[in-house]
DNA sequence: GAGTGGTCTAGACCACGCG
DNA sequence: GCGTGGTCTAGACCACTCA
């Protein structure tokens, strides 16, 4: 069923060059095995931390050299969506079970290590469905008007409140997310859209700024309003680059920092 | 000269593990590879800029199949230590002539993109020799008391003073920098420190933190002292994990953001 | 057309995890 | 002991660059 020709029974590999082939986007095979396995994974033809077939299998499935599959699963697990773990196989990375808690949170805390802090107790404000701004929409690629799901929530680490965000997700795929449900579940919230709805969130990018924040939001946190805080606006991104969540975040910094590496 | 034990000609490669070997820490070949590589970079066999040998050549200097080679190049390429080009080379990668002109800045501009703005502006308010307060000779690993080499000054994007900043360099390896160097070069610091004093930096951690200005910061940067900034604390590495500067900068997010992509 | 990096293959053997 | 991913080799051919 696949669209890889098996080069070896053809007696000469011309990868991605067809007789009819006119832009000449030169694509190498392991390319296009990188591609399928991709569509596999977005089709959940294997669930999130569930093993893929094995190097072997692969290559006999797409006609191609293990060496071939082997390039292929390389870029995806260094793009964080496959997990290989010698001797026992490859497995579709997940948020949940996953050795760092929270993936995508920069956070760290001044003393003792993240570890020693635990999981965030989460309060959860506000839940509920709503039309999206121009604004939401433009960054969720949705329409002006289009239902959105609106959570706003606090996080405390040691009892001490330390991030307050709001958070929007497209109606369409979050259906019937509720309160009950972003308060309840035990461990990332990202694990709980992978388990209840499928959705999981792949890459993201965060603008930083540093911001007063309105009365309000003092108290959310149980700051003064003089303390400066780092605003995070976040966009976070399935496969295939589809946004699908937006956070904007209030971070406190006077007990944690954001840590970040440049290479 | 290389320590790597030719494998064909012995019949059997047993990559590692000599009769000797107590520590059971397998290594396997590439990593020697790349250990070797990395030495010859350090020690300035090939500069900044300049092509390494070919992999074939490389192959045969090591004793090792062009396969093996290639997989030590290809990590030493993402680290961002070497750039491969197609046609024509592996170069020593470089801070000059590089397409992004400020590989470790993070900060855009909320209008317009980078490349209109076009490059910073500097003006050094201060730069001298003196001695390492405990802070910052834990942080450059020196002895407190050590020479280090203080620089500060202000960076500013279409005439509007946007970051200033504090930079601690070790004494020792950057002899006789003046004001007028950290002036005049044309293109970023970092391509100055390899071309005058043969440091290149190769990786950074940075910690953010919002803060208020106090009444000097606020007027370095023309801001009211009740604007918030975005405090960015950066130590960068050269090879070896040896830290060689350490940076703290003030940038004003009021038109500027500060970009981060998570993966 | 020569030289460089990039792709693909086929096969051998090694390290690791688990029953 | 088997199956998995990981390493290493040797050789063929392709795409790109430049003289």
């Amino acid at each position: 069923m696949s669209s890889v020709a098996p080069p070896a029974s053809d007696g000469a590999a011309v990868p991605g060059g067809g007789a009819l082939s006119q832009a000449p986007a030169f694509s190498p095979l392991y390319q296009q095995i990188k591609g399928l396995i991709l569509h596999s994974l977005q089709h959940g033809e294997w669930k999130p931390g569930e093993a893929i077939p094995s190097e072997i299998d692969l290559a006999a499935r797409f006609r191609v050299s293990q060496g071939t599959v082997r390039k292929a699963i390389d870029e995806l697990a260094a793009e964080n969506l496959l997990v290989r773990r010698q001797g026992k196989g490859t497995f579709v990375a997940t948020h949940a079970e996953q050795q760092v808690q929270y993936r995508f949170l920069r956070l760290q805390p001044d003393r003792g290590d993240v570890h020693e802090e635990g999981p965030a107790q989460r309060t959860i404000l506000e839940c509920r469905r709503q039309r999206a701004s121009a604004e939401v929409a433009r960054a969720l690629a949705l329409r002006t008007g289009d239902g959105v799901v609106y959570v706003r929530r606090v996080l405390a680490f040691a009892e001490v409140p330390t991030i307050l965000e709001e958070i929007w997700l497209p109606g369409h795929a979050f259906k019937g997310l509720t309160a009950e449900q972003m308060a309840s579940y035990q461990g990332p919230t990202y694990a709980m859209f992978e388990l209840d709805f499928g959705v999981r969130m792949v890459r993201a990018e965060e603008k930083l700024r540093a911001v007063l924040p309105d009365a309000a939001q003092a108290e959310g946190l149980g700051v003064s309003p003089a303390t400066p805080l780092l605003s995070v606006e976040r966009l976070a991104y399935t496969y295939n680059d589809v946004p699908m969540e937006l956070r904007r975040g209030l971070y406190r910094t006077d007990t944690h920092y954001y840590r970040n590496e440049l290479n």
